[in-house]
DNA sequence: GCTTGACACGAACAGCGTTCGCTTATAGAA
DNA sequence: TTCTATAAGCGAACGCTGTTCGTGTCAAGC
């Protein structure tokens, strides 16, 4: 079957069939990311971005081969938006401490995203200046070339799966899953609620168990990391 | 339109309507186990599954309420294949270590599977199985109940998040995909032709960056966390 | 004015998780 | 032994996904 003819006079022009002005991929980039923030990485399919830059999705291939090399790009757009410390040897410490929070801070500014950075090459250039400059902080305080270099990897793959979990945690409370444990009170009152028999260290200490305000949890791990490091 | 006539005569029977043996969670949870061993976890289709278990996709869903349920009957599972060992308070680091090794070979065996497992509630039965005899070794070490609550938590997110990327590695360098890096040596080439001057640190220790054999990059993190919650 | 080339995009394809409702084998009643 | 109620199996469909093909349309060069 033809497809029907455009018929100029019942219905307004359906889109002019070339825009003003083209499509960049700043632009591609931008919308994604806006989507992200206000819907999550899940939110984002090809479709859904086409329909925010009000044309379809095959368009978008044009300037983007896949979505995985979406996702690259916006991993990129992300590790571009930090700030990176003039290495000052007394506070390395507290310099890769407050790269990471800035890492951490970006990827819950875009929930999800994360998942895709776990899923990516390390190749990319805007991701080897931030080892660029975690590296030059560790050494500048004296850390070993390999332990400096095996730590910036660690410290980057727990930033991100620490990332995943909260945004996973987030969009299931605020998705009000009646099944999933919302709360820090739900889960206290399950662990304490176990056969103290089977799970006696999980009973007794419940409440350490289900503790951590905010970024404690986080502040935590970065500490026993950045101290092992130091130790070395 | 009415769906045809059997025929019996022309065709072999189809399938028999009623199998001899019903499906069991159990085999459903094995199966995928199966598929997930051979061909990786993103292989796990509902379709594949019912397929090897030669039968359609709606039959899962008398035995399984969901995916994300499904795969929590595989974390499941996982986890009650894992040892614990009885806390030993002079091998402590050890012990430790031994179950975080046993956790990573249990998520390599299955490739991809670490990806559920971020995904998924620390509420499991016997996942909780996991927590507590892990909080058993390190309270048995002397660690105090917070560290050491956090430390677990720390230590299997580092995991699960370790595997993931490791699983997606293997995966890409399967396909073959030649945009890929695929083994250290290309890795290191690129390190090293960087511009050395914007990129001075990376390119002087690119082998450190790239270096690891085996899991070695994974016995360093380890070390890093467990050393850090003993000096706390 | 005409041609050329690059970009935009509608429509379709294969595959995904999930659901509806029909079919059918068996257990228990008569 | 025959009949019926029950529950499990499952074919077909829905709405969604990423991706591709061929066509449509405009802007610039001659």
């Amino acid at each position: 079957m033809r497809h029907q003819p455009p018929d100029p006079e019942a219905e307004a022009a359906p889109r002019p069939r070339r825009r003003k002005t083209p499509i960049t991929v700043e632009q591609v980039v931008d919308t994604a990311l806006g989507v992200i923030a206000t819907e999550g990485y899940e939110a984002l399919t090809m479709r859904r971005l086409a329909g925010a830059l009000d044309t379809g999705p095959a368009s978008l291939y044009a300037h983007v081969v896949n979505k995985a090399d979406l996702d690259e790009l916006l991993i990129g757009r992300l590790c571009a938006e930090l700030v990176l410390p003039e290495p000052d040897p007394a506070a390395w410490r507290e310099q890769i401490r407050g790269v990471c929070t800035q890492i951490r801070d970006q990827y819950l500014k875009y929930p999800g995203i994360s998942r895709a950075a776990l899923a990516m090459a390390p190749t990319d250039l805007e991701t080897v200046r931030v080892t660029e400059g975690m590296l030059a902080i560790l050494l500048a305080g004296g850390v070993a070339p390999q332990a400096a270099a095996w730590a910036i990897d660690a410290l980057l793959l727990y930033v991100a799966a620490y990332c995943l979990e909260v945004s996973i945690a987030r969009r299931r409370s605020a998705h009000d899953d009646a099944t999933w444990v919302l709360d820090r009170d739900e889960l206290l009152r399950r662990f304490t609620a176990l056969p103290a028999a089977t799970f006696p260290h999980t009973t007794r200490h419940a409440a350490e168990l289900t503790a951590g305000e905010g970024h404690d949890r986080f502040d935590f791990t970065l500490g026993l990391m950045i101290d092992g490091v130091a130790h070395r």
